[in-house]
DNA sequence: GCGCTGACGCGAT
DNA sequence: CATCGCGCCAGCG
């Protein structure tokens, strides 16, 4: 019962990550209340299906896709975060530079913190 | 049980 | 920036 228990943990750390930010796989271990454990939750991923789960929000620490360059997995996650209105370049998701508007101050991941 | 394999991470070199 | 080593860990021969 306990695995199952810590996987609902991880998958709902993902859905929290809110629309246009990203988070790291070390990250969501941490959040889920695992920290230590990124590798389990790539595992995790990588086994669960995505009835709407938020997947592509996660990459590495780096910021890097964590799938080969130019796999199909690697341009479908990709595809999905250009279309949350993330820059990615190079495999690299690189910080929004947008000046802050409304939308940025509803939807940023911290925006209580930077403010 | 043993070694290998990952959608990983981090500090050291 | 590139590599290494080590930590982490659930499967699958």
């Amino acid at each position: 019962m306990g695995k199952n228990c810590i996987n609902q943990e991880i998958i709902d750390a993902i859905r929290r990550i809110p629309y246009g930010s990203v988070s790291s796989y070390g990250e969501v271990a941490a959040l889920a209340g695992l920290p230590g454990r990124a590798r389990l939750v790539a595992r995790v991923l990588s086994k669960s299906e995505d009835d709407g789960l938020p997947w592509h929000r996660v990459l590495r620490s780096s910021g890097q896709i964590a799938f080969p360059p130019g796999s199909e997995r690697f341009l479908e996650q990709a595809r999905r975060l250009r279309s949350e209105g993330l820059e990615v370049k190079q495999g690299r998701v690189k910080r929004d530079k947008k000046p802050l508007d409304l939308d940025a101050l509803l939807w940023a991941p911290d925006a209580r913190n930077r403010l």
